[in-house]
RNA sequence: CCUGAUAUGGCGCAAUUGGAAGCGCGUCGGUCUUAGGAACCGAUGAUUGCAGGUUCGAGUCCUGCUAUCAGAACCA
């Protein structure tokens, strides 16, 4: 199969890869890609973008994983480099850089299997990472790479912690102020109950409260780690509540402005509903009944509340549960049991004995019980049953409902089941024949408010209810405040202490970073996975070396005991990219003007933060949620400029993959699958079926970009990740269509260099016009594409211009040096080379990016089609500034018509005729 | 069940404000050639998911349906 005779000179693999090797060298020897800061280490006045716009271009923190990287995983970090790249050559500064979230579970279970400390498998991983990375030429700025693990970045996660810790959230300001101002308005108190308050009022606190404990992994996990069917995000085990002591960070306090600054974002839509989902507002009201509180967003359809439903977890349930059935109480009420408490005892134990999956497999088949009292509507004064029910949830709102069934689907059900009356309150229109209406309509039935919309009734009934005392209006969140802590050895310790009483003590600034120690046995106690009573145990508690501390805190030298749990993976993420902005800075976590020039606001942007950040959806309400969280609190308190830290999102979609099994269901190697036929798959003789997911071990079919590169080149890589589809469509890989992407280059490559000796063969004379005009189009057209990431376009476009140019006789340079030139964000080596050859110096890395000559980009005479009703039956060529007279009189002329009932010119398109 | 996205030659994708359905890969043929090839030249290939509607004109706008993918999970 090996070629008998290939050109000294043509572009394969193998010269692929001596030109990428020399201008990777080129490109680190000489700190191409280093962008140069306002102030600081990394100033640098002679730089060609020194005080040019800026533009900081963002790839999210990636993990550095023990197992590799495959062709899929670089997609993302290929396409912000192309951005990167031409917005350099297009004249801005552009900051660019790659450091490694390498704390967290998935570090440390490697670690475990492996049997050797997190920290040697963690810099392994990321050398290992680097390497694969390097070979894609991506020009990153190497000199502002982090890592969350290393001690310089962690000090600063920490006193970004203790930032959080010493501030309080004031309502009236809305937003973070440092705690010494509260203290200080509360100085006449004695000095313990101000410290009960000021603790309570802390950002980060501690609390004992219900939590997600999972025995499998022996830690605690935040809300946004479980699944909906509860289970841990990470490894699949099963989830329980536990009321644990726990560090919370108080993320609610900012549900209002995690909603309301979206609307400032540049960020896909999906993205922005599923977080206003997650945080979940809703405007309503507190209602009382009698003594039970509940919340409602429609208090307008109180009139119709036909009886209430608490949780069964509810505390008022105990208290108001009675001894007796009351007289006339219906049989479907009592669930069968001969007292109150009896039923209740019986179905709380039939609600904890489901699994949350069976719970919403079963959420369509209403169950609850009546506790056998009543309560007081206030606004009629009837008397109504209340059932608890295990579709009223204990975490939302009050944990309590008013239920009408005529306004509400889930009540009308829990109304049909139980023989409850159903009262519409709205009336819907003549046409609706369902059950519960939740559409607009007057008010009915609803004494004062009746006739009112259901705008204005919300109005008057929240005002009639604050008047009388029997509530108020009332905004609720679905978020919960963010369990900050884990019961683990990899991650950030907490820069606190704990005096003999078991107060919480923060450290001063002078005595971070708090080393995490190095111990012997890293590993978390972890559970049988179902063990739900297990009690976590936090690795560090072990190291009682390290635990037991003498400190000086201001009364004299004291021992003091550390926090033994460490920060969640999402706290290096919180804040990395303000790092990389001043990764050297030992006195600011990153200096103000460095700030202020790479992410402040903008005209346009008032929010400011990163130009673009491109990664996966699978972040929408994680990581995205918790560092605009961050982000905004060091807002408050002053440290920043910008109030947002990402101010333009994409979501790159995923490379998937084909994956062959046999007939007993077994995976084959992907590689070794031929198609014999259209849809026929064979592995060794046997017929194989196909099937279409993730790219992984277990599917047999990875493909990694070291087998892309050294079979192609970097380039031929580059350009078909780029050109295989649009950035934000997940797409399949197919290792035979990368060929394509080499011949495109080799045609580039051929049409500079002769492929026998090697030497350069454009032209000086002149393009053709037509060619001329091709590439001006083909540079208005790329430089759009470009600005919105359209990559698969520019691709194409480049294609075609490099087609037109092969078939010319000769090169022209004029053509040439800009095809090049738009080459080179895609496949840079290729493009330095053929720059130097065509006898440039240097890196083409600063040269100006191509401008289209507006003149070259309107033709001289146009082609007209000229329809007949609605068909094609003929073309005129006229003058491109032909009046539409002439147009109409040259289109009948050519179709023969002369009697056209009417005639439409639409200009620089077509002329059509209705005859 | 709800929400969102997508559907265009065999495959992957284009098509500006509604204005001539294109590109690349594959396939086929030819050139060069002892041969091979990832070289060169040329060609084949579409009822734009289905059914209606608006329009002189619809891939594009409107209505209804189907399929695939993703997300949400009784949130009062």
């Amino acid at each position: 199969m090996e070629q008998v005779e290939v050109p000294p000179f043509r572009y394969t693999a193998e010269m692929a890869n001596r030109i990428e090797a020399r201008w990777q060298d080129y490109w680190r020897q000489n700190g191409t890609f280093h962008a140069p800061n306002p102030v600081g280490p990394l100033a640098d006045a002679q730089h060609p973008r020194y005080g040019a716009e800026k533009m900081f271009v963002l790839d999210m923190f990636p993990y550095p994983s023990g197992a590799g990287l495959h062709v899929g995983h670089p997609l993302g970090f290929i396409g912000t480099d192309v951005f990167a790249r031409f917005n350099r050559m297009a004249g801005r500064n552009v900051l660019h850089t790659m450091g490694f979230d390498a704390f967290g579970l998935p570090a440390e279970q490697y670690a475990v299997q492996t049997g050797t400390h997190p920290r040697k498998t963690t810099e392994e991983n990321i050398e290992r990472y680097r390497a694969q990375l390097s070979m894609l030429g991506l020009g990153h700025d190497p000199r502002r790479s982090v890592a969350t693990t290393d001690v310089e970045f962690y000090r600063w996660t920490q006193w970004i912690f203790l930032q959080i810790y010493n501030s309080w959230f004031d309502a009236d300001q809305k937003k973070a102020r440092p705690i010494a101002e509260l203290e200080a308005q509360l100085a006449h108190l004695p000095a313990s109950e101000r410290r009960k308050i000021v603790d309570s009022k802390r950002l980060a606190y501690v609390s004992q409260a219900p939590v997600n404990w999972c025995p499998g992994l022996g830690t605690v996990l935040a809300n946004e780690e479980v699944t909906a069917d509860g289970r841990s995000e990470r490894g699949n085990f099963p989830v329980f509540k536990r009321n644990l002591k726990q560090w919370m960070m108080r993320i609610t306090a900012y549900a209002d402005r995690l909603i309301d600054d979206l609307d400032v974002l540049d960020w896909p839509e999906p993205i922005k509903l599923m977080q206003r989902n997650w945080i979940g507002r809703s405007t309503g009201a507190y209602i009382d009944f009698s003594s039970i509180r509940v919340f409602t967003t429609r208090p307008d359809t109180v009139f119709g509340a036909t009886y209430m439903v608490l949780a069964p977890e509810h505390a008022k349930v105990d208290e108001l549960v009675a001894d007796e059935w009351p007289d006339g109480t219906h049989a479907v009420w009592t669930g069968g049991h001969a007292t109150p408490r009896e039923a209740v005892a019986a179905y709380r134990e039939f609600t904890a004995s489901k699994s949350d999956v069976e719970r919403q497999a079963d959420a369509k088949e209403k169950t609850g019980v009546f506790i056998g009292a009543f309560a007081m509507n206030p606004v009629n004064g009837a008397h109504i049953p209340i059932f608890i029910a295990d579709y009223v949830l204990a975490g939302y709102g009050t944990g309590a409902i008013m239920a009408v069934p005529g306004q509400d689907e889930r009540d009308w059900e829990f109304a049909e089941v139980f023989e409850l009356p159903i009262i519409r309150t709205v009336e819907p229109p003549a046409s609706f024949d369902g059950k519960a209406y939740t559409g607009e309509g007057p008010a009915i039935n609803s004494g004062f408010l009746d006739g009112m919309d259901i705008a204005q009734a919300k109005a008057a009934i929240i005002e009639w209810l604050e008047a009388r005392g029997f509530g108020e209006g009332a905004v609720t969140y679905r978020l919960r405040d963010w369990l900050f802590s884990r019961q683990r050895y990899w991650g950030e310790p907490f820069p606190i202490v704990f005096d003999e009483h078991g107060n919480a003590i923060a450290l001063p600034d002078s005595m971070l970073p708090v080393e995490l120690p190095d111990v012997a046995d890293f590993a978390p106690k972890t559970f049988d996975v179902n063990d739900a009573d297990s009690e976590p145990e936090t690795p560090l508690s072990r190291a009682k070396e390290w635990v037991e501390v003498e400190l000086d805190l201001g009364d004299g030298p004291r021992v003091y005991r550390r926090e033994t749990n460490v920060m969640p993976q999402w706290a290096g993420s919180c804040w990395y990219q303000l790092r990389y902005l001043d990764p050297t800075n030992e006195q600011h976590f990153v200096d103000p003007a460095n700030e202020a020039y790479w992410v402040g606001p903008l005209s346009g942007k008032p929010s400011g933060g990163v130009d673009l950040y491109v990664g996966g959806v699978e972040h929408a309400v994680l990581h995205l949620l918790y560092a605009r969280f961050w982000h905004k609190v060091l807002y408050d308190l002053g440290h920043v400029s910008s109030y947002e830290p990402y101010q333009r999102l994409y979501n790159q979609g995923y490379i998937q993959a084909y994956a062959y099994r046999d007939d007993r269901g077994a995976v084959v190697p992907a590689e070794e699958v031929v198609e014999e036929q259209p849809g026929i798959y064979v592995w060794n003789g046997q017929k194989v079926d196909r099937e279409y997911g993730k790219m992984g071990k277990s599917l047999k079919n990875v493909v990694t970009p070291d087998e892309m590169c050294s079979q192609y080149g970097a380039d031929t890589f580059r350009v078909y990740e780029m050109s295989m589809g649009p950035l934000d469509v997940s797409r399949p890989w197919d290792t035979r269509a990368v060929v394509g992407s080499q011949r495109f280059l080799q045609r580039v490559w051929r049409a500079v260099v002769d492929e026998h000796t090697g030497s350069t063969v454009v032209s000086g004379d002149p393009a053709p016009v037509e060619v001329k005009r091709l590439l001006h189009k083909t540079i208005a057209g790329v430089r759009e594409d470009m600005a919105e990431l359209r990559f698969n376009t520019a691709i194409a476009k480049l294609i075609e211009l490099t087609n037109a140019l092969t078939k010319l006789d000769g090169t022209p340079r004029d053509v040439a040096e800009p095809l090049v030139l738009m080459l080179a964000p895609f496949a840079p080596h290729i493009a330095e080379e053929l720059w130097h050859r065509l006898g440039h110096a240097g890196s083409l890395t600063y040269v100006d990016f191509p401008q289209a000559d507006p003149a070259m980009l309107v033709d001289a005479t146009v082609t007209y089609p000229v329809q007949v009703n609605g068909k094609v039956r003929g073309r005129i060529e006229v003058a491109a500034d032909a009046g539409e007279d002439a147009i109409r009189a040259a289109a009948l002329d050519a179709v023969s018509i002369v009697d056209a009932k009417k005639v439409i010119v639409v200009p620089g398109r077509l002329v059509s005729v209705v005859a």
